[in-house]
DNA sequence: TTTAACAGGTTAAACGTTTACCTAAATTTA
DNA sequence: TAAATTTAGGTAAACGTTTAACCTGTTAAA
């Protein structure tokens, strides 16, 4: 039978709301003698309080809904550790939740989410649906969202990275070292950040007096399979091109793959330029040349501003953007 | 303000009773009249249940915990996933605490998730210590260890690889290919699969009329760091190898790396094989051979296993040990 | 006609805390 | 010395459910 803050009190001799006061350390008015008896008691006989009572009482659970695509994807342990270690430094728990981008699954989360009382959720979306966003507003609770935003949905904190500038960083500096025909291989542009790396890329051609040619852009999805194919099917258009920028790391390793199989070089005959900034991205060869994104910190962030909304709910959040860094490595000259 | 059960016992002119058999679907005695009016008015109103409340009662929180070291590496992602992904399945939560093989956070987070009330616990401890296992044995919920045990501790199950049959198969595999000298880069032998697969490794030797020579064997920790500086190590203490058994992936390729910086070529002049098979084997050059492990198994099972314990905790569970399979890429001849 | 069975509910205690408010004694203040 | 304040703790309602036990009216069986 599980000791219970009854038993505490009745072997003490003092009422609940005494031991309560002691475990809380709301206990100014208690004598140390009578202090010192409720921890001795409690030591010994290995009372644990149960946090599922008092959060009816005081309506907070302190666990916090982390709803990610998937875990396995590289890019999300990172935002995962940044979050749970502010989290957990706060006292806070963190659940976690694979939605697969789909989003029967994410409404189902939010809903599993709601009824477990969290007192908050950090959410990255797959895509630009808003359908999701009704779930959103029924929430009575914060909400974050990371990475990506969702349109038409007012989330109370948004944090993002600057895609369109890490973009236009990444491929000016591909235009400068002399590339001049330069592939995008982008991700589903049903997503934000496609969208805007893409922006970037364009953007980049524009300044560097380089014309937009549409037989250059391809669109698929994050993965190095995609990488892979994007690169065959390019060649098997005969499309020429002398660089390659990626939407992800994932796409640039799954092309430098392809280009390798082709006995293209890289990067000599072509280079090849990344997003993110995955571990993979410096034990692949020739090691990516990538656009840094701060994945950790993303989390951390995110979890400080979640959990800052839940202790004082009015707070106006102003949206955070993180900016990128370009990581020069070998493979692009 | 948060609409009850009452709230709609209320405006539906029933008890709470009938609500909540309705919610729970023990409604076999319910007219199917009062049964959509109940489940109009929750429609309407948007109630939710608070499962706080409910777990009280049943004393059931529907979730778990699941502690790993480091979700940032590779290994635990996948296990992770499948973790959840079978918890999901059931209805059950899981709580992500990374401890970082610090033994004061095991002990913090074993505590946090007691107070939580969590249904059970999945363990991936650091380490052979077993002071914890004072904490577990405190605990009164089922824990399942995966991947490494704790000497000396009664977890209701246990679930690992068979890590010393896996070394055999890879180093036997290593001398059939011709090698002679092999190098074992290991992990650090304060933990059970380090030791196993060392003991693996000379099986091999010994079964192949190979004499272990223990000039041939580094011990360090798994990271690739580790695996870089063993081969440097190993180079200039004049030791010769013309092959490396890695302790895991992670090894292999910083090993790999040294070896190209070094100029000597894998797999011609040196063969490297790993251990784990994460997806970076796949994408590094030469493509890692290495003894796969089922890490999304692992985890999918041992969520099983624990859910099984929490429903049916009297269930004798038998250790479960998941064998490994050799998966021959480039990086042995 | 009596009894049993069943349908369709209701009642109220219980789960383990927290906390606003109360009380009595001791101490301080004037 | 009386009044005021402080110290140390107690009382009991409340949080939102679940569930065993009970009730009532109708129908079927004996």
């Amino acid at each position: 039978m599980k000791i219970t803050i009854k038993d505490i009190a009745k072997m003490a001799d003092v009422s609940t709301a005494t031991v309560s006061k002691i475990v809380n350390h709301k206990d100014q008015n208690i004598s140390q003698a009578t202090r010192q008896k409720v921890l001795d008691l409690i030591e010994i006989h290995n009372y644990v309080p149960n946090r599922v009572a008092s959060s009816m009482i005081t309506k907070k659970t302190h666990s916090i809904g982390l709803i990610i695509p998937d875990i396995t994807n590289p890019f999300f342990p990172e935002v995962a550790r940044g979050v749970e270690d502010y989290a957990n430094k706060e006292g806070y728990h963190v659940v976690l939740c694979n939605s697969d981008n789909d989003l029967d699954k994410e409404v189902s989360y939010i809903g599993m989410l709601q009824e477990k009382m969290v007192d908050g959720i950090i959410f990255t979306s797959s895509s630009l649906r808003n359908k999701i966003s009704k779930e959103f507003i029924k929430l009575q609770i914060p909400v974050i969202t990371v990475d990506r935003d969702i349109t038409g949905m007012r989330a109370q904190g948004k944090i993002t990275v600057d895609n369109t500038s890490g973009a236009y960083q990444g491929v000016s500096y591909m235009i400068e070292r002399g590339y001049k025909k330069i592939l995008h291989l982008g991700g589903p542009m049903t997503s934000k950040p496609a969208l805007d790396r893409f922006e970037g890329y364009k953007n980049a051609l524009d300044d560097h007096g380089i014309k937009y040619d549409e037989r250059l852009f391809f669109e698929g999805s994050y993965n190095a399979d995609w990488g892979y194919e994007g690169v065959i099917e390019a060649i098997s258009n005969n499309v020429e091109f002398d660089g390659i920028f990626c939407g992800n790391d994932m796409i640039a390793i799954g092309a430098i793959k392809a280009l390798n199989e082709k006995g293209i070089s890289v990067p000599g005959k072509v280079g090849v330029m990344g997003f993110d900034d995955i571990y993979m991205a410096t034990v692949v060869t020739p090691n990516l040349t990538t656009v840094c994104q701060p994945n950790y910190q993303m989390g951390y962030k995110a979890a400080e501003m979640l959990i800052e909304l839940i202790r004082h709910p009015e707070t106006k959040m102003t949206d955070v953007v993180l900016t990128t860094k370009l990581v020069i490595r070998e493979s692009t000259k």
